[in-house]
DNA sequence: GTGGTCTAGACCACA
DNA sequence: GTGGTCTAGACCACT
């Protein structure tokens, strides 16, 4: 699994590593314990700031995916935390736009459906790599 | 039905109000035809600058929800203009926040359920005030 | 062959009319002689201003589309004046827009002989109505 | 190749810049990769508000002509996104005005040609400067 | 140092 | 009286 940049992409370049790490998380290719490269290291790989990395890496940590120690660096440790209320705002906001442009509820939800089919089993994949 | 902004929300304020618009329409509040503000009227009202609702609606025309007439202002109207493929790629993320959460496929489909549930008929409730 | 006016067109009113009226002439659908509705007529029709429309009339006129007379209203009268060269500026942008979207010339140039294909013969239709 | 403002012309200044840059790409003055200035930067050598520039820059990159980014500014990036439905209705117009001039098929279509023939080829001229 | 957002106010085009 | 364009200048987010 690879992290990347797209520098077409609209979203600030921390915000892209943040959702790229949370849906490989959710696919399931990165899971509890699994360890993050180091910001410089990243950083490098990408061609971005050091400082870029390490915002996206401490929001992580804020929102839960990761755990952050000073010795061995970033893994993957996802806390009880439930997803806050503004995420169900932005995910009511999200689905407004399509049923605002008439989409039907059900090929609203099948779309749904398909997306958490792609997301993978629990099953940690302990040790596989990141970078 | 009432628009607002709100200084908190990280957001954009003419995202906010484009969001609100969309979010009202799927729930039905308005639809094809209603009459949004004028720009400086709205652009008053919310003690916002008008270029920060003329930007607002904007937005909202290129994806075709509003259609903006130089003689009688915005007016909802829903163009046959499809979801981008960039909408299915902002729900995958959406949902894989709460996934990689470990909270439930079915749980999360519950609440998508619930969102679409809250949502309105398609039938347009013409003449609906909005500000 | 009917004028409309489409209120989601970010074209002027004025400049949409002209550009039917100079389309209808190319398709064949009305030709030298042809008269047209008298302003008011046809700003009652299309339920717009009487200025509008005048001001649609009056740029056919200075383009060398249509005559205007005092007592026979409006009708089509080619005058002889070559297309301007701003018409060709305008085209090359046009075609340049294709064409920085790697479009193959010759798929531009089938467009253009489409287009042209769907124009009419030089028959003028005289007496033909427009409104 | 040079950027420059007409305060003759009807179109906006935005919207001058906007074409002038099609154009270019068209041409083969620049081509994939190729820098543009700065917003601020242009917007001080054509004595114009950066709003202005930036506002050009924004259609251009809602077209898929460029790529704004937020650390090194906008670049030619010509995305896959093709010509949409509005430009062939464009086209029309801009052909019909020379058809009902009466001016023949064949040399309308010459003028087609001689304008494509004047567009580049499509080998980007990484590097060269455009202001 | 880059673009993005917002404010404020002027003037114009259109209807 | 409506939206559209442009100017001017401030502040913020991102890198």
């Amino acid at each position: 699994m690879l992290l990347y940049v797209d520098l077409a992409d609209r979203r600030p370049v921390y915000q892209q590593l943040r959702d790229q790490v949370v849906e490989a998380i959710a696919r399931g290719d990165i899971g509890e314990g699994t360890r993050l490269p180091t910001t410089r290291q990243l950083a490098a790989d990408l061609a971005v700031n050091f400082h870029t990395v390490s915002r996206a890496y401490d929001l992580l940590r804020q929102e839960g995916f990761i755990q952050v120690s000073r010795k061995s660096g970033a893994a993957v440790y996802v806390s009880g935390k439930a997803a806050p209320p503004e995420w169900r705002a932005s995910l009511r906001t999200q689905l407004a736009e399509a049923y605002a442009k008439d989409m039907p509820r059900d090929d609203i939800l099948d779309v749904c459906k398909e997306i958490l089919a792609g997301f993978g089993q629990r099953e940690p994949h302990r040790g596989s790599s990141l970078a």
